[in-house]
DNA sequence: CAGTGAGCGAGCTTCCGCTTGACTT
C-alpha cells in the first residue's frame, strides 16, 4: 500500500513523530548527514585519486566542485530508504531548520533520486503533535542558497583543516592537525597560559575585625572590612593589574592606599582602643530572575560544576535520556520552551511550590547566543506533563542529570526572587590620628522564588545567588565596638585556565564551533596531545605553543578569534542569496587584492625554520635559557658556554608551563641527566650504573666521575625488549654494559666473533660482516657452533627463512605468481614475489581474499617497478621507529622515578 | 638527548557537523 515517506534526523525522532502522523506515513531517519567529502586516500574514488586536488576531493580547478561519498557504513541504510521510496507516494524531508538540515535535505534527494513523486520541504522546531500535524499541512520548498551556506561551510573547513595540517605535518610533528575550531580553541588554552607567565603578583594588606553590635540585637557580632583610611580607598586586588602593580585610578595616579604589612599592624594596633558609630546604612532592593532553559552549553557547564561530569559524559549521559524519551533533545543552541512544555512547568510549579511562586504570565527566553539556528527547543523534560525525578525511576547519572534538567526547567517558569541588599559603614579614629572607615555587606533575601528550586553553580568563589548574609539592624549614629581586629595579607592571583565547561562557554560567545561538535573539540585538542588535564584545568603542552606560533605568524587572519564570526557573516550573505559560493571560496583559496590565500599561502612556506619554532626563551636573553620542543617532548637547553654544546635537561610532561620559571629552569639543568633510576655499583669498574631512557628507548650507563677527561665516555648498553626499567637489576645491567660478547673466533680466518644488539636488532658480527640473529636471547646464549652454523649460509636465505608467509592465497591472475600475505617492517603486506602491496586500513590478514589481494598488487604495478630507496629514507625510517619505542616507553619510566 | 651494521614494500596522518549503533570486554 502506498504511503508518504517522512525523513528526519534522528531515529528517536522518527518514532515520536510516527506516533503524532498516524497511519498513512512512514517515519524513518537519515541518521545525520548520509554523504560527505571522503575522509582519506581509501574512501576517495579512484577517478580523481590522481587529480592534483584528489587529496581535497574538491576540484579547486573547477568552481570547487565537490566529490561526495555515501561513508561504508552507510550503504545499507541507504538501500533501505530507498526500498522504502519505492512504494512511497509522497516524500516529506523533515531533516532540522538549519542549514546542515537543509543540507542533508539536499543530499537525500540527490542520493535517493525520487521518481515522479512530489518531495516536499517540511519543518518544526518543537515536538508536539500540534506542531507536528501543522508541518506536515503546510511544506515549503527546498532552500538552495541555504544549501550552498552550508556548501561554503563544508569545503572552506576542508580546505582550511587538509591544507594546513600537511604544514604542521612537515614543520612540527607528523600526525598533528589544524582547523578552524580546534586552533582557536588551542589558541586560548595557550594564550590564556601566557597571561598567566607573564602575570605578577601583588601582595596587600588589610583589617578585617568582628564587630559587636550590642545586646539588644539579635544578629549581634558581624565581619566588616576596612574600607577607607582619611577618605581615601583601601586597595583590594581589583586595584592591581596583571603586572602587579597599583592600576591609575581616574586621575592617571593611583587613588587608593596600598597598605603593606608594617602599616596595616601598626594601623591595628593604633585602633586597639577605637569605639565606633554607625557613619550610614544604605539599603538597595535585591532582585535576580530565573536563568533560561538549558541549551547545549549551559548544561555542560551546569553538569560540570554540580554534577563533576565531563562534557563527553555529559553528553552521552543525555543522550540516552532522549533515546529513552525523559528529555527533549540535547544538542541545542535554542532556550525557547514550547507552549505545552511552558503549561506543564506552571503547573508543575503551582503543584509544588504554590501559586504565590508562579508569575502571572509565562516567561520567555530570548536567544543570546549570536549566531543561534533555533532547530530545536532547549533542553527540558520530554512530554506534555513533567515526570519529576521520582518518578522516572532512574538512577545514578542519568537521575542526576534529569533532576538538573527538570529544575531548571521549572525555576525558569517562577517568580523573581526579592530581598535587600544592605551597606553599612563604621567609623573611628585612630590613636595615631587617621580616621578610618570599615564596610560590612549584607544579604536579606525575604522571597526566595525561583531561588526554591535552582541555584545556578559558580566557577569561581564568587558569592551563590541564594546567599544570605545578616546584617544587625542598625542605624546612622549607632555605637559599635570592635571585638577583634586583625591585619591580613593577600596576593593577587593569575588568571585561571580554562575548564573544559568555560573553554566551551568562551567558544560559544565567539561563536566558535556547534551544539554537536564541543564535547568533541575538547577531545580533538586532548587527543592531539595540544592540552591535558589536571583535575579539571586545562593546560595546554609546549607543542601547542609552537603549532598556535606557527599559525599566529604565518596563518594570522585564520586563527584570528574572529575568523569564524566573520565567515559566518558570509555564510549569511550566500543563504539569503547575496553572495556566491565559487567566488567567496576562490577569494578564500587563491586570494584577492585585499585577502591573501590560502593556497599561495601554503605553497610559499619552505623557509619556516622548524627550529626557530619551537624555541621559546626562559627568563631574560641573559639567563641564556630555552625552552625546545623536541621529537621527544620539550627539554631545556643551558647558556651556551663557549664549549660548543649547550646543557640539555628534559622537562617533566605534566610541568605546566607556567610552573616554568627561571629558577625551575636552573634546578632541571642542574640535574641533567633526568630521569635515572640508581642500580648500584658495577662489581668491577666501581662506578655507578643507572638506567635511564634515551633517544633510542631505554638503557644503562655507567656514570663517570666528573673529573674524567671529557674525551672518556662512559660504556652504555640498551636494554631488550623483554626488560624493562621498571625491572631492571645491576646484574641485569652488568651483562647489557658487557657487551658485545665475544663468541669465539672463526677457526678458518682466526677473526672473532661477537654478539650485540644494534640498529635493526639482535646480531652477530665477524669484522665487516654481519648477520641478524631472530632472538635478543642469543646475544648471551649463542654458541660457536650455532654461530658458525649462520655463518656458513648465504647472506638472504636465512633471512627468507626467519619470516614464512602468514597466509597462502593462491596465484595471481595477471602474473600467474602465487600470492601471500606477509608480515613486514611497515605492516601487513601481499607479495607474487616481484611486486609487494601493503594492506589498507581496512584490509585484515583473516579477511583478504585472492581477488583484493590481486586488485592491491594490480594498483601496485600500476605505479612501476620498486625503485631502489634512497639511502636518506632508509635511516628515516629506522629513525622513526625508534622514536616511537621511545615514547612508548616513557611512560614507564616515569613510573618508576615516582617511586623511588 | 646514547651512536651501533644491512639492503630493501611505504602509505598515512588531517577538517567540521549531522547522527547512532557496531564492535569488544
Amino acid at each position: 500500500m502506498a504511503h508518504k515517506l517522512v525523513i528526519v534526523e534522528s531515529p528517536a525522532k522518527a518514532r515520536t513523530i510516527g506516533g503524532y502522523l498516524g497511519s498513512g506515513y512512514v517515519v524513518e531517519s537519515s541518521i545525520g548527514h548520509i554523504r560527505d567529502l571522503p575522509n582519506n586516500a581509501a574512501d576517495t574514488p579512484a577517478k580523481i585519486k590522481d587529480k592534483p586536488w584528489g587529496r581535497l576531493a574538491i576540484d579547486v580547478e573547477n568552481g570547487f566542485e565537490p566529490y561526495y561519498v555515501v561513508p561504508r557504513d552507510k550503504k545499507s541504510h541507504i538501500s533501505k530508504l530507498k526500498q522504502l521510496l519505492k512504494d512511497a507516494d509522497e516524500l516529506f524531508l523533515a531533516t532540522d531548520e538549519d542549514r546542515e538540515g537543509e543540507a542533508i535535505a539536499w543530499h537525500l534527494l540527490d542520493e535517493l533520486k525520487p521518481k515522479n513523486i512530489p518531495v516536499k520541504r517540511m519543518v518544526f522546531h518543537e515536538i508536539t503533535k500540534a506542531a507536528i500535524q501543522e508541518a506536515a499541512a503546510n511544506p515549503r520548498e527546498l532552500d538552495m542558497d541555504l544549501v550552498e551556506a552550508q556548501e561554503t561551510r563544508r569545503l572552506l573547513d576542508r580546505l582550511y583543516g587538509y591544507e594546513v595540517s600537511p604544514v604542521l605535518w612537515r614543520k612540527v610533528m607528523s600526525g598533528l592537525s589544524a582547523g578552524r575550531v580546534q586552533s582557536v580553541a588551542t589558541r586560548l588554552v595557550v594564550d590564556k597560559e601566557k597571561e598567566r607567565m607573564a602575570f605578577r603578583a601583588a601582595s596587600y594588606w588589610d583589617l578585617e575585625g568582628t564587630f559587636d553590635a550590642g545586646s539588644k540585637h539579635d544578629q549581634r557580632m558581624f565581619p566588616a572590612k576596612l574600607h577607607t583610611v582619611d577618605g581615601t580607598r583601601v586597595a583590594t586586588g581589583s586595584n592591581f593589574g596583571q603586572d602587579g602593580q597599583l592600576k591609575a585610578g581616574r586621575s592617571g595616579k593611583a587613588d587608593v592606599v596600598h597598605l603593606d604589612q608594617r602599616r596595616a599592624e601598626a594601623l591595628a594596633s593604633a585602633l586597639a582602643d577605637t569605639s565606633y558609630d554607625v557613619r550610614s546604612v544604605e539599603s538597595k532592593p535585591y532582585r535576580r530572575s530565573p536563568y533560561a532553559p538549558f541549551r547545549t552549553t549551559t548544561l555542560q557547564q551546569e553538569a560540570s560544576r554540580k554534577l563533576g561530569m565531563s562534557s563527553s559524559v555529559t553528553m552521552s549521559v543525555a543522550q540516552r535520556l532522549y533515546e529513552n524519551g525523559f528529555i527533549t533533545y540535547m544538542r541545542t543552541d535554542s532556550t525557547t520552551l514550547s507552549g505545552n512544555a511552558i503549561a506543564a512547568a506552571r503547573s508543575q510549579v503551582s503543584e509544588l511550590y504554590g501559586s504565590e511562586y508562579l508569575p502571572d504570565a509565562p516567561r520567555t527566553y530570548a536567544s543570546k547566543v549570536k549566531n543561534a539556528q533555533e532547530a530545536h527547543e532547549a533542553i527540558r523534560p520530554a512530554g506534555d506533563s513533567f515526570r519529576t525525578p521520582a518518578q522516572t525511576g532512574l538512577t545514578g547519572d542519568q537521575f542526576r542529570l534529569y533532576e538538573l534538567i527538570w529544575m531548571r526547567t521549572v525555576a525558569s517558569q517562577m517568580k523573581d526572587a526579592v530581598g535587600q541588599s544592605v551597606t553599612i559603614r563604621l567609623g573611628g579614629a585612630a590613636a595615631s590620628g587617621e580616621d578610618v572607615v570599615f564596610s560590612a555587606s549584607g544579604r536579606v533575601i525575604t522571597f526566595h522564588g525561583f531561588l526554591k528550586a535552582y541555584v545556578e553553580g559558580t566557577d569561581d568563589n564568587a558569592a551563590k545567588d541564594d546567599q544570605e548574609t545578616r546584617l544587625p539592624n542598625l542605624a546612622e549614629g549607632d555605637p559599635v565596638s570592635a571585638a577583634s581586629l586583625s591585619a591580613n595579607g593577600h596576593e593577587t592571583k593569575p588568571p585561571a585556565r580554562y575548564t573544559e565547561a568555560t573553554l566551551i562557554k568562551e567558544l560559544e560567545d565567539r561563536q566558535i564551533g556547534r551544539p554537536s561538535t564541543y564535547a568533541s573539540i575538547i577531545s580533538t585538542i586532548l587527543n592531539r596531545g595540544y592540552v591535558y588535564k589536571k583535575g579539571t584545568a586545562l593546560v595546554p603542552a609546549w607543542i601547542a605553543f609552537s603549532v598556535t606560533r606557527l599559525l599566529t605568524e604565518h596563518f594570522e587572519r585564520l586563527i584570528d578569534y574572529e575568523f569564524t564570526a566573520s565567515m559566518e557573516t558570509v555564510l549569511d550573505d550566500i543563504a539569503r542569496g547575496e553572495k556566491d559560493r565559487v567566488t567567496e571560496l576562490t577569494e578564500f583559496y587563491y586570494g584577492s587584492e585585499r585577502l591573501q590565500g590560502l593556497q599561495p599561502l601554503v605553497t610559499g612556506l619552505g623557509d619556516i625554520d622548524a627550529r626557530e619554532l619551537a624555541t621559546f626563551p626562559v627568563g631574560s636573553a641573559e639567563d641564556g635559557i630555552d625552552l625546545r620542543v623536541g621529537k621527544y617532548g620539550p627539554y631545556l637547553e643551558g647558556p651556551d658556554d663557549g664549549s660548543g654544546t649547550r646543557v640539555r635537561a628534559n622537562v617533566p610532561d605534566d610541568l605546566p608551563p607556567d610552573e616554568l620559571t627561571v629558577d625551575k629552569a636552573k634546578e632541571l639543568l642542574a640535574n641533567p641527566a633526568g630521569e635515572e633510576i640508581e642500580l648500584g655499583t658495577h662489581p668491577e669498574s666501581g662506578l655507578p650504573v643507572v638506567a635511564k631512557n634515551g633517544r633510542f628507548g631505554p638503557y644503562v650507563t655507567e656514570v663517570l666521575p666528573e673529573d674524567a677527561p671529557k674525551k672518556d665516555k662512559p660504556r652504555t648498553g640498551s636494554l631488550f625488549k623483554s626488560m624493562s626499567l621498571d625491572t631492571i637489576t645491576l646484574d641485569d645491567a652488568v651483562k647489557l654494559l658487557a657487551l658485545p660478547r665475544v663468541v669465539g673466533a672463526d677457526p678458518e680466518s682466526g677473526e672473532e666473533i661477537t654478539a650485540q644488539n644494534g640498529r635493526y636488532g639482535p646480531y652477530l658480527k665477524k669484522g665487516t660482516d654481519s648477520r641478524s640473529l631472530t632472538s635478543e636471547d642469543q646475544i648471551f646464549g649463542i654458541s660457536l657452533d650455532e654461530a658458525l652454523k649462520i655463518y656458513s649460509q648465504p647472506k638472504h636465505r636465512g633471512r627468507a627463512a626467519a619470516a614464512p608467509p602468514l597466509k597462502e592465497l593462491g596465484n595471481d591472475p595477471v602474473s600467474g605468481q602465487p600470492v601471500v600475505v606477509k608480515a613486514g617492517r611497515f605492516g601487513e603486506y601481499v607479495t607474487d614475489g616481484e611486486y609487494n602491496a601493503t594492506l589498507r586500513k581496512d584490509d585484515s590478514v583473516e579477511a583478504i581474499t585472492l581477488e583484493r589481494a590481486a586488485e592491491l598488487l594490480a594498483e601496485r604495478r600500476a605505479k612501476g617497478p620498486a625503485k631502489k630507496a634512497a639511502k636518506k629514507g632508509a635511516k628515516k625510517t629506522a629513525a622513526k621507529k625508534t622514536a616511537k619505542k621511545t615514547a612508548a616507553k616513557k611512560t614507564a619510566a616515569k613510573k618508576t622515578a615516582r617511586k623511588s
